[in-house]
DNA sequence: CGGATCGAC
DNA sequence: CTATGTCGATCCG
């Protein structure tokens, strides 16, 4: 929401400096002036460990800052001349490409969840009130209503300050089940104008109306009437700013804030007014740092930016100066479109102090849990785990380690994580960690494509393991390998401090640093069928039974065994969930008091939206989902896995079972529709390679099939090339959402939002790439 | 690749 | 009385 009302904390040398919104204390009827609202803050937080670190992290960035001054100051003329003509050739290019046919809308409910608690609590309405997490802090959005407004109460401000800024505020805890319903209604809305429309979070979307306004006669009288729909169908009102891309869109929808809307006409000459004394700030992408920096530039406004892009092309790097040049040209993206792959994902949680290690074993065991679920729900398995650790003092501390399998299990997280954590403490021992903070992370997810690759590289590698004998290295066996990281060096040698110690995990391979040596590049694949081996714990490299370890143990052992490339299915097995949870209806409001014209037409597309629009399964909340999607779920034909492989079920109500027979499934009978997977098998499905006879660890037809493909030593590349390369990617269904769930003390909180952003910036800046199929849906007849 | 940082809500 | 969140992407070394 209005991101630029925010309460920013920006301690300098002085002391708090306080940025309030543009319209800084309009009303002074009753209230708190500046001066007052910045000496209270002040009060609150000084001396706090937050403060403190808050402090560190200024001086942090100031540091930055002179950096980058010194480097402009041993900048040349020549220098500066040659990459002015370097930066003016990208712009006339950019400019060349400048797209102005699309219509673009950004829509943003006003102060969301304080505006529907306003509505079913009307008693609040003459209260100042706000809403967050009780006395704790309070969060997301626009969260604060006019009342406490002038009182200084903004979003993301902790509720204790609130508090004592406004004594008598009302903080209303977080509904988020009652916001998501109101989301749907208004998102109902949404897909009449644009079935395709992009929502950024339960109060926030952006549509592409362009289509729609063929019918039209203005873009203004259409989004007019989608806002009366909206606050017909809520009683809330909603801002909108309609432009030619999307970063034009989402700044102008906060240029008339509460109820109104703005517009910026498809005409190069309004885009170039608009931008001219646009202070950066307002712009998606520029925060607070990037903003601190370029001010250091004596760069404000976005005609400051373009004046100085030859200076930023040097002190930024590209992608930076890239972006920086698109806003100051006003271009930013036309087209609508979901974010791509998902390249994390994480889930972490703050509670008060904590600081006995079983604890935080036990709470990074629940941690991977999560993450594990949230993993399955997409279908996605991951290389790299990160654990994230604040302390009391704010101090903020990551730790990776990537393994060489993919994991995607609680087990196989947690194996990984707690290895993590273990140096962490024992690094730390004999204090103990005093975290507020835990979070768990994974990421180097294998994208579809790479999904082949890598499961001909490790059976390559595997194949070639098989015959390699495995020989006992020593502790720092990763001198062998190529790119030894001497931060995993130090891991390994903190995982074995910490195994001396012998705390807490018995269960950890302690001797057994087995490894293989580093494989080289492989040239052939040659004596494929080696891999076959027993399902039980059987090391696939080294051959040896392990069948005494345990799961954790085993990982390990692979992991140490390949090194660095290993097999792409490892032994686990996956418990098929569903993917569709329980759809619940929530009863429509249906709507009166209309008063107008609109009235009837209102109320005709309302009716009809009721019947018609089957709204994205909404009850999983926050989805994104793209055209074929919708029009896949219209005919019911729901693609069901995240990948590109054609599972698709052809009636999601009915429950098929997997054919028995499904390991031998053929790749070909693979991309016909069949069986559909994960959304339907509720039981364990165990697909077992009937070539290697290995189980594999996923739940996905078309990736099992492939194994067996390759195992079979079938002609993968040719399957990789003859790949359709006109199939939309199928892009994975995002749930999440959740409520705030106590995890201890009065601290605990879970996640809202977490919609991904769209690169609001990216075009492409030479944009002469042939987009596939795209191509029908960019009008270019609109140049003046 | 690992870690810190940024920006969004 | 205390008391400042969670997530994904990107940059930098």
């Amino acid at each position: 929401m209005d991101h630029q009302e925010e309460q920013e904390i920006a301690p300098s040398n002085e002391g708090f400096q306080f940025r309030m919104g543009l319209n800084d204390n309009k009303a002074g009827m009753e209230g708190l002036d500046k001066e007052k609202i910045n000496k209270i803050i002040m009060e609150a937080t000084k001396g706090s460990k937050f403060y403190d670190n808050e402090l560190k992290k200024d001086q942090q960035v100031n540091q930055r800052i002179e950096k980058m001054l010194q480097q402009k100051s041993q900048l040349t003329i020549s220098q500066i001349k040659k990459a002015q003509v370097q930066v003016d050739k990208l712009a006339l290019e950019l400019e060349r490409s400048r797209d102005l046919s699309r219509v673009i809308v950004h829509v943003d409910m006003d102060a969301f969840y304080a505006a529907v608690e306003m509505r079913d609590n009307p008693e609040l309405k003459d209260k100042p009130m706000a809403v967050g997490s009780m006395s704790m802090l309070f969060f997301f959005q626009s969260t604060s209503n006019y009342l406490a407004r002038r009182f200084g109460v903004r979003a993301a401000m902790p509720g204790f300050i609130a508090k004592r800024l406004c004594p008598n505020l009302y903080i209303v805890p977080l509904n988020f089940d009652k916001y998501r319903a109101v989301s749907k209604e208004v998102r109902e809305i949404f897909s009449e104008y644009d079935p395709n429309f992009l929502p950024l979070s339960l109060d926030e979307a952006y549509l592409d109306i362009t289509d729609h306004l063929e019918e039209r006669t203005s873009a203004e009288e259409a989004v007019r009437e989608m806002r009366f729909r909206i606050e017909q169908k809520t009683t809330l009102t909603a801002s909108a700013g309609i432009a030619p891309n999307m970063m034009l869109a989402k700044v102008c929808s906060d240029k008339n804030k509460p109820n109104g809307q703005y517009i910026i006409p498809h005409d190069r000459q309004a885009v170039t007014d608009f931008i001219k004394d646009l202070p950066i700030r307002k712009v998606p992408g520029i925060g607070k740092v990037t903003e601190k920096m370029l001010r250091a530039l004596g760069i404000t406004t976005c005609t400051d930016l373009y004046q100085q892009r030859a200076l930023l092309s040097l002190l930024f790097s590209d992608t930076s100066w890239h972006n920086f040049l698109h806003i100051s040209l006003g271009l930013g993206s036309t087209r609508i479109e979901r974010d791509g792959e998902r390249k994390s994902m994480s889930t972490e949680r703050t509670f008060s102090e904590m600081s006995s290690a079983e604890e935080q074993y036990e709470l990074c065991q629940q941690l991977c849990k999560d993450l594990a679920e949230d993993l399955n729900k997409e279908g996605l398995k991951g290389r790299t785990v990160t654990l994230k650790l604040k302390n009391i003092k704010f101090e903020v501390k990551t730790r990776a380690s990537t393994v060489s399998y993919v994991v995607s299990t609680e087990d196989e997280i947690f194996s990984v994580a707690k290895e993590i954590l273990k140096a962490e403490i024992d690094l730390a021992s004999p204090e103990p960690l005093r975290l507020r903070l835990m979070g768990v992370r994974i990421s180097g997810f294998l994208s579809e494509n790479e999904k082949h690759q890598k499961s001909i590289t490790s059976f390559l590698s595997l194949s070639k393991a098989t015959k390699t004998k495995c020989s006992e290295m020593a502790d720092k066996s990763d001198q062998a390998t190529q790119a030894p990281a001497p931060q995993r060096e130090s891991f390994f040698n903190q995982k074995r401090a910490a195994r001396q110690q012998g705390l807490e995990q018995g269960s950890t391979s302690s001797e057994q640093n087995v490894k293989c040596a580093p494989i080289e590049q492989q040239k052939e694949i040659t004596e494929v069928d080696q891999i076959c081996e027993e399902p039980d714990f059987t090391c696939p490299i080294c051959m040896m039974k392990q069948s005494d370890w345990d799961l954790e143990a085993f990982n390990k052992h692979i992991d140490q065994c390949l090194s660095k490339s290993p097999p792409s299915d490892n032994l686990q097995m996956t418990k098929c969930e569903d993917v569709l949870a329980a759809s619940n209806d929530k009863a429509q409001k249906s709507n009166e008091g209309f008063s107008d014209d609109l009235r009837k037409d209102v109320h005709i597309k309302n009716l009809k939206n009721k019947m018609e629009t089957v709204p994205p399964s909404d009850d999983l909340d926050d989805f994104v989902i793209d055209k074929n999607t919708m029009r896949a779920i219209h005919n019911q034909d729901v693609p069901l896995n995240p990948c590109k492989d054609e599972i698709i079920c052809k009636n999601p109500m009915e429950n098929h079972q997997l054919e028995s027979d499904v390991g031998l499934k053929t790749t070909d009978e693979s991309k016909a529709p069949s069986a559909p997977s994960s959304s339907v098998c509720h039981e364990e499905t165990i697909f077992i390679c009937p070539v290697c006879n290995i189980r594999q660890d996923t739940s996905n037809l078309a990736v099992f099939n492939r194994h067996v493909d390759v195992c079979l030593n079938k002609g993968i590349l040719e399957e990789l090339q003859e790949h359709n390369p006109n199939q939309d990617p199928r892009r994975p269904i995002k749930t999440d959402l959740r409520n705030g769930t106590t995890v201890r003390g009065n601290a605990g909180n879970r996640s809202t939002a977490r919609t991904k952003r769209p690169r609001a910036m990216q075009q492409n800046p030479t944009s002469k790439k042939p987009k596939t199929n795209r191509s029908s849906l960019t009008i270019d007849a609109f140049f003046k």
